[in-house]
DNA sequence: GAAACGTTATATGTCATACATTTAACGTAT
DNA sequence: ATACGTTAAATGTATGACATATAACGTTTC
């Protein structure tokens, strides 16, 4: 007698949203669509407004279309990017759930990695990006240009890389470190002189895959304890 | 005469929305406490109830609140965790953002560091679940739960680095594989029979960095070879 | 003809009100 | 003490009205 499932009393706006959500995920819209308008939604789904605007409302929040106003207005499925990722471990870092030696750690085991497979896939295209951006690094530009300038290199390699997913958490690592080093506004050509990177870009171009791995490993530890004590520092003055 | 800055128009839900979240980012609210019921958010922000329940939504969607009905109910601040991640990685997947291959090679890559770095840090404790899970490894149930008994030895080693971030990200990859092959249900005791993971929990135990991540490697390619091809038969089937 | 301007149509955004539903807590009768 | 009904406080849904944003179309004016 105990077989019974509770009923679930879904919420009609819930059930909404994930009929939509379903409907973007399966396909059958994809990216630059526009969803049905509200008044076509309220008769399809046979609901009131308040519950089809609610449903769109959230699909946003998630990230998941953006909504415009006007005549030609409506929502329309994103483009998905990986922007999402970063933008979710900027909110675990203020929301204190990482510490700064945490995502600095990461990055060490992360970045190497990530340099290797540069190696691998390097392109002459990519070799030019890289040397134009190690030239552009002696320029010393104001925060947060300079920062810009000296991650750069990192960004690129993660580029490289070849798998989307460790683009996406390299470059949101990398952004963050840059973030905080923004705010924190330290020398930077003391922590991070121009010219730290030559001998990572020169095995990446060569192919290398250890000794980019290599090469990268020894820059961050270089880079990151200069970084050492950053965050209590920035934990204070913010 | 150009210097005149675009007037931002502003939705009056997403500024809501706006200082509700710094509230929240601030600590003026934090896990567990209850925002002010919609009543109240109308008095203090001078909008109407639709604009004060947008914003509720759009947090609810965003995961930082739950919302509860009934007399006690309200927005509560959800403890923040790293689940966001792996939804986001959901997406992306399912947005065919990311192919099960690079999941995998992911995978390959992050694990057997996550694996050396729980060698470092094991405790007894650890060990004694570790041994624990092991010994579960043999029953075989139906799907899922056959895959998460065999995935358990994975999110504990992920637990066990140390590294809140390397820990997020390895469950999110953990999980992705494990839900694909939840849909996929290929016969588990051929491509992960049971005692698989031998090798690296001994390591693990004994604090052998470099053996625990050398298992982890062999165990994963082993692994994730037959795993191979995976990707598109799923995408046929669904 | 083309640029400027007003009009219109079609979206979404906001407000206000009423009622439904969920849920905990209290009181009361059995 | 248990069971039950009542009440109160919150969120959920429905509806109608009006506000606003925006593109497209027409119309005037030069």
């Amino acid at each position: 007698m105990n077989n019974f499932k509770p009923i679930k009393q879904i919420k009609a706006s819930d059930e909404v949203f994930n009929q939509l959500r379903e409907a973007i995920f399966s396909g059958r819209f994809s990216a630059g669509d526009k969803l049905p308008s509200e008044r076509e939604l309220i008769e399809k789904f046979a609901v009131s407004r308040t519950v089809v605007r609610e449903a769109i409302k959230s699909l946003e929040a998630r990230g998941l279309v953006v909504i415009k106003q006007g005549a030609t207005g409506g929502a329309f499925v994103k483009e998905m990017t990986f922007d999402r990722l970063s933008s979710d471990c900027n909110d675990l870092f203020f929301l204190g759930k990482m510490s700064f030696n945490e995502i600095c750690q990461a990055r060490l085991h992360i970045e190497p990695i990530v340099a290797g497979l540069a190696a691998k896939h390097c392109t002459p295209e990519y070799a030019k990006l890289l040397l134009e951006a190690n030239a552009n690094e002696s320029l010393t530009l104001e925060y947060p240009e300079t920062v810009m300038l000296r991650s750069k290199i990192h960004y690129l390699l993660a580029d490289m890389c070849n798998n989307r997913f460790l683009t996406a958490i390299d470059k949101s690592l990398i952004q963050l470190v840059g973030s905080i080093a923004s705010k924190f506004q330290p020398d930077t050509d003391k922590i991070h002189p121009p010219g730290m990177h030559h001998s990572i870009i020169d095995a990446v171009i060569a192919g290398d895959e250890a000794g980019a791995e290599q090469a990268m490993r020894a820059h961050l530890l270089d880079f990151l304890v200069l970084l050492d004590g950053i965050e209590e520092e920035y934990r204070h003055t913010q």
